[in-house]
DNA sequence: GGATTATTGTTCGAATTTATTCGTTTTATA
DNA sequence: TATAAAACGAATAAATTCGAACAATAATCC
């Protein structure tokens, strides 16, 4: 005898959500509180789930990783709807390169539903989000782990992108300032994201409302390298004229 | 006897739905409860479906992404008891490469305390895991990631496992045989587990009781290859002359 | 055609699951 | 720290589902 649909259901819920309480999933799967706790405690004793007073969370969410968490959720609804766009316009059986940042692990999300993908990246989120998508193949770049953000940088993940070349580069960025430069806060980083643009015909870049005039110290590229920017509220002057002028399409993802 | 059509419809009806109830399927074939329940049955003692109160599933829907977390399950009392042995042989400021496995991604948490390790994986949940703690660097070798253990394996992971040289290797296996074989089930993931031996100076084997007499089709080692073996409960014949003879270390990590 | 076997439907008690109630434990607030 | 509110878990009753036994029907064999 294995689950019984609703609870996987709940798994599937507190994996959406991060974290959920018990009141909620007893609205959500339209049953009483009582059974939802029997379910919470026999999928927390097979280890499927964390609880805590008042709810569940998935195991293993690390306080190290919550730091993350929060930054997952920051505009989160802006971001969805970036990656939304960007999984629309990104065709079947094509090979990408996804780089670190929360909007690209959006983006690795949405494309969950495609088929015949070779997706390139060095963000472990990235990798396990899509991994869990047998209809594409995940590779994912050697070296050092960063461990705020499970990213991996330096010269032996450079040496490894250096090997493709694919259809799509996407890029997300730390902060676009007004003088047309993609900035990032860490040298390495910036050195695989340099790399990752190198590497692909295309360089679609994927930044909410948030990132425009956002300062960060070291530059990545200019915008008249991106030739497609999604992002999901209207760039604030002086950007319009700016990406007009370096003839980047703009995908406005709109509420 | 081959299968009554009903039963094949029953099967398709499955496929189609995911999960059907009884009582849906006998109202869609046109016949009672109790004959829904004796082909279910059938069905399910075949592995054609799983079934839950009130229905069936397709065996590995939803199921199949819950596989490894179940397979973390198993026996994770010995694990934990192997993981914190191993945790404790490990000295701080060490260089380590931890292969694929539920029992190394135990090692991995007991490892959370160490100082100034460094460990080579490739092994994405390792990686996740160990990167949580600050203390230590991780490395993760690149390549294509399997999507139902999040191993790396193939070429490119053996090649970049090649650039180093560790002080212990710890390598977690899928059964030891009667003849002193370690073994496997993933071609791909033998070469990896191979290359990481070959660039350690030490070779520490966790298994737990489970893995002896297990059968695994393709061979990464012999016994005399290792050096220590962490387990749970004291091996059966005949391994213990075995280990002897190969001049193995055992460490019993008992309850 | 008649006897035998296999399959399906019916009935009913056992087992499982869910909702309700209530005392206990945990958390938040003054 | 004391108090109130919320959440938890145990117990029980109601509802649902399951499986076994047996009768009815269909299929097969001689």
């Amino acid at each position: 005898m294995t689950h019984h649909p609703r609870q996987l259901r709940l798994l599937a819920l507190a994996q959406e959500q991060g974290t959920v309480t018990v009141e909620q999933l007893a609205h959500l799967l339209g049953v009483t509180l009582q059974t939802v706790r029997r379910d919470v405690q026999l999928l927390a004793e097979e280890g499927l789930l964390s609880r805590f007073h008042g709810g569940v969370r998935v195991p293993g969410s690390t306080v190290e990783n919550m730091a993350h968490q929060q930054r997952v959720n920051l505009n989160a609804a802006g971001k969805a709807r970036i990656a939304q766009a960007v999984a629309a316009a990104v065709p079947h059986n094509c090979s990408l390169l996804l780089n670190i940042g929360t909007t690209t692990e959006a983006v690795a999300q949405a494309l969950g539903q495609h088929t015949g993908l070779r997706v390139i990246t060095n963000n472990l989120n990235v990798a396990r989000i899509l991994s869990a998508n047998s209809k594409s193949e995940v590779i994912v770049a050697g070296g050092v782990v960063r461990s705020h953000d499970q990213g991996i940088v330096g010269e032996a993940a450079v040496d490894f992108i250096r090997q493709f070349k694919v259809d799509i580069a996407l890029i997300g960025i730390s902060g676009i300032e007004a003088d047309g430069t993609l900035r990032d806060f860490d040298y390495r980083e910036v050195k695989v994201s340099q790399t990752i643009m190198a590497h692909a015909r295309a360089v679609w870049l994927a930044a909410d409302s948030s990132k425009f005039n956002r300062h960060a110290m070291v530059e990545v590229a200019k915008l008249t390298q991106i030739d497609r920017l999604f992002t999901d509220l209207a760039p604030p002057d002086p950007f319009p004229a700016l990406l007009a002028e370096a003839g980047v399409r703009v995908d406005l993802a709109a509420a």
